[in-house]
DNA sequence: GGCTTTCCTG
DNA sequence: CAGGAAAGCC
């Protein structure tokens, strides 16, 4: 018996080996209809709008602010996953650190690097250590191998002591170094060899600290603790000896790290502006907080706000009682701005400036860390008309319907089609990490007239309920605030009005409800718009973005101008058909396929009547189910060399029902959210197609390249009438709703 | 040459 | 699922 297993081999076989012959559709008027439309198509959109550059440099400057607050928020967030925000300090301590390791015959290839301690696996390894070094952190360091436990284990802890050690000084740097050519400097001479030099506050500190080590894994390591407390003691001087020794560097750091900021800070005491004074009092914060021997973590776990309080009253203790810090020289204006601060108008200034930039901060932290947390969860808009939409059935989030919340606006860029060609903002998902598995349905717009179409007329709505989500978005888009991220500007290709653009600013509403509600309806339907498909124009080859007469400039730059006059230039227009295919008619289209296999493009005009159809939309459709006969051929054949594998000699043994697996890939495949029921008829295909493929394979006839052919010819004929109810662009809601 | 389809790849 | 290549029909 042949090895029926061989489908990649087969396939390869019959590669290039044409078997549709016999399965040709007819194809309709689409021709000459596109061609019509090809006229007033548009030319390709710049992706990488000005809008986006905007935006990004928002985050960047979040970055560059290295504030305590933001830091707190995003080291909260992400423990100590600091590698977005470089700081040379930590290189300091790295290799202070490193040194110490050695010297204490400490192993850990990881410490090789010099440079940034913050990378991926740090951070694993300080999880671990935070995990393992809670019980009495202070053994593990011990350098002295214990007769009771083994040299790994002792490595290990050590190890990991040193790391946890090692992230909560640098976290003392960071907290410091808020400027970079100060810790540069600082880096520098601190390589050099830094003297050493005690202090019992600081033991203490970092005694405490310890303790707040995660509580796990504490039984495995407590009979070893239990069993050893005498070792324990001597264990106990060798890391305060130890401890001692980097606190004795981390002082040294400190002392050159403050000499190097007030010799820049009189250099430069001109720019007595706000973001330096800021910076300033933030490093006061971090230098008083750290010598008044406050713990870490008290001020650590402080909320932003708390945190900056009891900063600026620790600096107001450290001003007004010593004065031994090294003073500033010259009565420059750095001074007087340092002296205002401490006065109590001064003093007032600054703290509501600080607590302005404090929750001007979190909120861009809260927002990115929203963004990047939450899967995009389709939520309708308010603005969006009140359709008859299946809440429960797809699963929108009502909890929020506040329509300046982050998750909001982000959905707001769903795959939810608009007809505006200033929409093509709005239509591209958040270049999210996590989802956009799926492919992104082609969309094409076009500001053309109205196409009557075959089919249910659209929907109309109500032009005041018809608020695009662009200009919706414009209407919360003030000069105060920004997007944390880039405006997916001109992910969809849009159509410009050629020569007419009244035609292109008067109208109505040509939003689908359906584009509106059912995309939500699963997330596997979610739009991909990868930046593949955001840098060409995928319909519209004759129209390059360069030609004349298909790119506005006036279009290009109000695309990427103030969102805000485009939402004044640009009112709704065109008719209610939608210009691109959305996930819901990707849905659509596979629910078809139960009863289509070959469906014409005609009757595919006739089915999608809410979409403007035009060579590309016809493409797409046309290759949807190709695609989706591929898959469901390729099944065949898998079942089919399976059964044969499995013994089975008859075609009366192969059966499809809705318990086989067969069905359920398909199934799977076609009706992912298993809401429709598949029509009897469909099953009865399968079996049909399946047992071709069997009695194909057992009579031999696969070794002909194209013995699929006459397969595909049987199949061909199997088409069943679609029913009336998928003309209906509602169609989905009302087969689900069954 | 245009169009459709399959095959293949990513 | 999309893009591209190739095959095959009209």
């Amino acid at each position: 018996m042949p090895d029926h297993d061989s489908t990649a081999l087969l396939s390869r076989q019959t590669k290039r080996r044409r078997v549709d012959i016999g399965v040709k559709r007819t194809v309709g008027t689409a021709s000459a209809f596109f061609s019509k439309e090809r006229a007033t198509f548009f030319g390709a959109m710049n992706p990488q709008g000005s809008e986006q550059d905007v935006e990004y440099s928002v985050v960047q400057h979040t970055d560059g602010e290295k504030s305590n607050v933001l830091r707190k928020l995003l080291k909260r967030a992400n423990s100590y996953e600091d590698a977005m925000m470089p700081f040379p300090g930590a290189t300091i301590i790295s290799q202070l650190l490193k040194n110490n390791i050695n010297k204490n015959g400490g192993s850990e290839p990881s410490f090789q690097t010099s440079g940034l301690s913050s990378t991926g696996s740090e951070i694993h390894q300080e999880d671990v250590c935070s995990n393992s070094s809670r019980d009495s952190p202070q053994e593990c360091l011990s350098p002295f191998g214990r007769p009771n436990m083994s040299q790994f284990d002792m490595d290990r802890l050590c190890d990991e002591h040193l790391r946890a050690k090692r992230a909560r000084v640098e976290n003392i740097i960071r907290g410091m170094s808020h400027s970079p050519n100060v810790s540069l400097r600082g880096n520098e001479n601190d390589r050099e060899g830094a003297p050493r030099s005690i202090s019992p506050r600081e033991s203490y500190r970092e005694n405490k600290r310890k303790q707040k080590l995660p509580q796990q894994q504490q039984q495995s390591f407590q009979q070893l603790v239990s069993a050893r407390k005498e070792q324990k003691r001597e264990e106990r001087r060798q890391l305060k000896q130890q401890l001692e020794d980097m606190q004795k560097q981390l002082r040294q750091l400190q002392e050159k790290f403050y000499q190097i900021y007030d010799s820049t800070d009189s250099e430069n005491n001109e720019d007595g502006n706000l973001s330096e004074d800021s910076m300033h009092s933030e490093i006061i914060d971090a230098r008083v907080h750290d010598s008044v021997g406050r713990s870490d973590n008290e001020m650590f776990d402080l909320d932003p706000g708390q945190f900056i309080d009891r900063a600026r009253a620790l600096i107001r203790e450290r001003e007004l009682g010593s004065d031994n810090r090294p003073k500033r020289d010259g009565p420059k204006e750095k001074d007087i701005l340092h002296n205002s601060f401490l006065h109590p108008e001064g003093k007032h200034l600054a703290e509501t400036l600080k607590q302005e930039l404090n929750t001007a901060m979190s909120q861009i932290v809260d927002t990115v860390v929203k963004v990047f947390s939450a899967k995009p969860i389709r939520q309708l808009p308010q603005v969006f008309p009140p359709l008859q939409i299946p809440q429960a059935r797809f699963a929108i989030s009502g909890e929020n319907h506040n329509f300046h919340t982050t998750n909001q606006r982000l959905q707001c860029f769903g795959d939810v089609i608009i007809p505006n060609p200033l929409d093509t903002f709005a239509n591209v998902p958040m270049p999210s990490s996590t989802d956009q598995t799926e492919a992104l349905p082609l969309v094409v717009r076009k500001n053309s007239t109205d196409q009557s179409a075959p089919g249910p007329p659209p929907v109309s709505h109500h032009p005041s309920l018809h608020q695009s989500p662009l200009s919706a978005a414009a209407s919360f888009t003030s000069p105060s605030f920004r997007h944390p991220f880039p405006l997916p500007l001109m992910a969809y290709p849009f159509q410009n009005p050629l020569g007419a653009p009244s035609s292109a600013f008067q109208g109505k509403d040509r939003t689908s409800p359906e584009s509106l509600d059912l995309t939500r309806e699963t997330t596997s339907l979610r739009t991909k718009m990868s930046s593949h498909h955001m840098n060409h124009h995928p319909c519209s080859p004759a129209h390059p973005p360069s030609s004349t007469e298909g790119l506005s400039l006036s279009f290009i730059k109000s695309e990427c101008g103030d969102m805000q006059d485009m939402s004044d230039i640009s009112p709704y227009s065109g008719s209610a058909m939608q210009e691109g295919l959305s996930p819901n008619h990707l849905k659509k289209a596979k629910l078809m396929f139960f009863y289509t296999r070959y469906p014409s493009s005609n009757m595919l005009k006739t089915y999608f009547s809410d979409v403007k159809f035009n060579r590309c939309i016809t493409s797409q459709l046309i290759k949807w189910f190709s695609n989706f006969r591929e898959f469901y051929y390729i099944q065949m054949e898998k079942y089919a060399r399976q059964a044969i594998n499995d013994g089975v000699t008859s075609t009366e043994e192969l059966s499809i029902t809705r318990d086989c697996e067969l069905y359920r890939a398909l199934n799977m495949h076609y009706n992912k959210a298993n809401d429709f029921e598949v029509p009897e008829r469909f099953l009865e295909v399968a079996q049909i197609t399946l047992r071709e493929f069997f009695n194909a394979i057992i009579a031999g006839k696969d070794v002909d390249p194209s013995w699929k052919k006459a397969i595909y010819k049987v199949i061909c004929k199997l088409d069943s009438e679609v029913p009336d109810i998928f003309r209906s662009p509602n169609c989905l809601q009302e087969l689900l709703h069954e």
